[in-house]
DNA sequence: CCAAAAGTGTTAAAACTACACCCATGA
DNA sequence: TCATGGGTGTAGTTTTAACACTTTTGG
């Protein structure tokens, strides 16, 4: 008889916290539920590990049938398994946090037949299952870790302005920075690299243009640099 | 039919990282298997999660199970899920790291028929299926997590040294501390209280003794004041 | 010419680092 | 009385924090 087994297993997903900045907001995908229990209700992205599938490949695959999101940054959180997590039986999920910046990515409002959604992380709806906790475990991990790894660019597009990084932080550690402080700061530590562009189409002074330089960074982490903003 | 679904499932299992310190060495428990897979090898401690117990649950459970520790600290390292890491079956392990202090817990060395032992964490055995890429994750999870959270008092007796606390510092993060400015800034951040008591039988001044004070700890944390050796 | 954000240095305070000697105790 | 670690302060350096004006550009 396939799929039988000694003892009792639970069942084992994923769930994904994908995170993306907008002018004003960090903003969370959600999704709509189209099935019971929670029908109708707003819930993380995610489903079902395959048995041939590794986990942080279910998310992947999670999150490009649900949101049309591929090639994107993303790290497992967190493992959820207390008993009731879900009304019909045992299951234990693997949740993930992605981060991914909106210009570079077409993250389609709706597809495969769901209603997919973004929301300001600080004004979003009820969540079905624990998922409430699950996405506070995550705003908690990125605000940790922004601070001390450079997680940030993966949310910014490629090139950007000094003020959209400072920005950026200013949202995830809800506090306001100093511009100079900052510039003299992310500039010091030599791992932004200025491009000769500058940006458009703004009605004010365009300001210069910039690049996470990922070859600066990892040399400086093995001589054990610590990022801090 | 029991323990029937309509697709394959995972095995789920936990595994435990535990790390103690003696005078020496930062040190992890480790229990020879008297099973195939790898029989006679060196493996942490683990097992399968039962239906009717959360991770953390089962974690105990194994640990007290199989090297009659409990009472201890634990948290959840990250949950390890490739595809051939256990040549029998699909198999995802939840891992997790303790810490306890030799003093305080009767840990022996052998209990519930098997073989457990502690060894020095940079001078052990080859261990058992990808028991060594998960002891590496724990052993860098502790150095990080040990800067900027004060979670190292777990490997130390509820009364301590200052310099039993240094040389934990010292052990973990493997450098060199100065004796004026750790105790200046351990003592200036106001988390351990001075006892009236001081330690027995040395051969020499004996050294007053110190303990973790939480509640001052919490409240500093609540203000954002950041825990940094 | 106005509104809006870009870009740019200095100074005071705080934190960090390096460093050496006398003291108390038990063997 | 000797060996061992306990306990203590200062000075130079580096890092951080606070703060305001001129420039550029498009509307």
């Amino acid at each position: 008889m396939p799929n039988t087994y000694e003892y009792p297993r639970p069942a084992l997903t994923v769930d994904i916290v994908v995170f993306a900045l907008d002018a004003e907001d960090l903003q969370v995908m959600l999704i709509q539920r189209d099935l019971e229990p929670y029908k109708g209700h707003w819930a993380l992205p995610g489903g079902f590990v395959r048995i041939e599938e590794t986990l942080e490949g279910a998310a992947r695959r999670e999150l490009q049938e649900e949101t049309g999101v591929r090639d994107i940054f993303l790290e497992q959180l967190y493992t959820f398994g207390s008993l009731n997590r879900d009304p019909r039986e045992r299951v234990v999920t693997v949740a993930y946090y992605a981060l991914v910046n909106l210009e570079g990515h077409d993250v389609r409002a709706s597809t495969d037949a769901r209603n997919a959604a973004w929301f300001p992380v600080n004004d979003r709806p009820k969540l079905a299952f624990d998922h409430t906790t699950i996405l506070d475990a995550a705003y908690e991990r990125l605000r940790g870790k922004v601070r001390y790894q450079p997680i940030g660019f993966e949310l910014l597009p490629e090139k950007f302005t000094l003020r959209q990084l400072q920005h950026l932080y200013e949202v995830i550690l809800d506090r306001e920075l100093d511009k100079r402080n900052f510039r003299k700061k992310v500039l010091g530590m030599g791992i932004v690299k200025e491009t000769n562009e500058i940006e458009k189409d703004v009605a004010h002074r365009a300001a210069r243009l910039y690049r996470f330089h990922k070859r600066s960074y990892d040399r400086l982490f093995k001589r054990g640099f610590n990022f801090e903003i």
